[in-house]
DNA sequence: GCCAACGTTGGC
DNA sequence: GCCAACGTTGGC
C-alpha cells in the first residue's frame, strides 16, 4: 500500500480540525497543482499518510489514511480539472516528527518533503515511512 | 517580512 | 511552443 503525506497550514486546516471531523472524514479539497492532484487520483482507500503542519509547526503531527477514492472537488465549481480524496484521522504522532529533524536525518534527505518542499500531496516511499514512525515514537507504525 | 523556488499565464 | 513575467508557497 502506498504512502502519502499532506500539507496543511494549521490557520486554515489543522490537526486538531482534522481529528474533530472525525471517522467520516473530510474532502482534502482545494489542490490546484496537478502534480498533487495526480498523486490523489492514485491513492487507494485505505492507503496511509503523514500530517504535516505548515507554515506554522513545520512537524508531522499525525497520520492519516484515505477513506474515498478521488472524486470532484466540491470547491472547485465543476471545473472537472481538480479532483480530491476524503481522508481521516487514524492516530496522533506520540512525537512530532520536525522539517529539522527530517533535514537533519540522512536516510530522509529525499524526502519529498526536502526536495520539493512546494507541493502539497507528496508520495512517501516505504523506507521513509519506516524511518519518520520510527522518529515518531511509533514501534509499530500501520501499514 | 523577506525572498527563493517553482508553477502558471500569456504574448509572440 | 518558447520564455519572460507574475503569483503563490513556505522556510527562515
Amino acid at each position: 500500500m502506498a504512502h502519502w503525506l499532506y500539507k496543511s497550514e494549521p490557520a486554515s486546516w489543522s490537526w486538531e480540525q482534522q481529528k474533530a471531523a472525525g471517522d467520516k472524514g473530510t474532502e482534502w479539497t482545494g489542490v490546484r497543482n496537478y502534480l498533487a492532484r495526480n498523486n490523489m487520483r492514485a491513492m487507494q482507500v485505505g492507503d496511509k499518510g503523514f500530517f504535516y503542519h505548515s507554515n506554522d509547526g513545520l512537524e508531522i503531527v499525525g497520520i492519516v489514511e484515505v477513506c474515498a477514492l478521488s472524486h470532484p472537488d466540491s470547491t472547485a465549481k465543476g471545473d472537472p480539472k481538480w479532483d480530491c480524496v476524503d481522508i481521516r484521522a487514524v492516530m496522533d504522532m506520540p512525537k512530532p516528527v520536525t522539517l529539522k529533524d527530517i533535514k537533519a536525518n540522512e536516510t530522509l534527505s529525499k524526502m519529498s518533503l526536502v526536495t520539493s518542499m512546494r507541493l502539497s500531496v507528496q508520495p512517501v516511499t516505504d523506507d521513509e515511512w519506516a524511518e519518520v514512525c520510527r522518529m515518531g515514537g511509533l514501534d509499530n507504525p500501520p501499514r
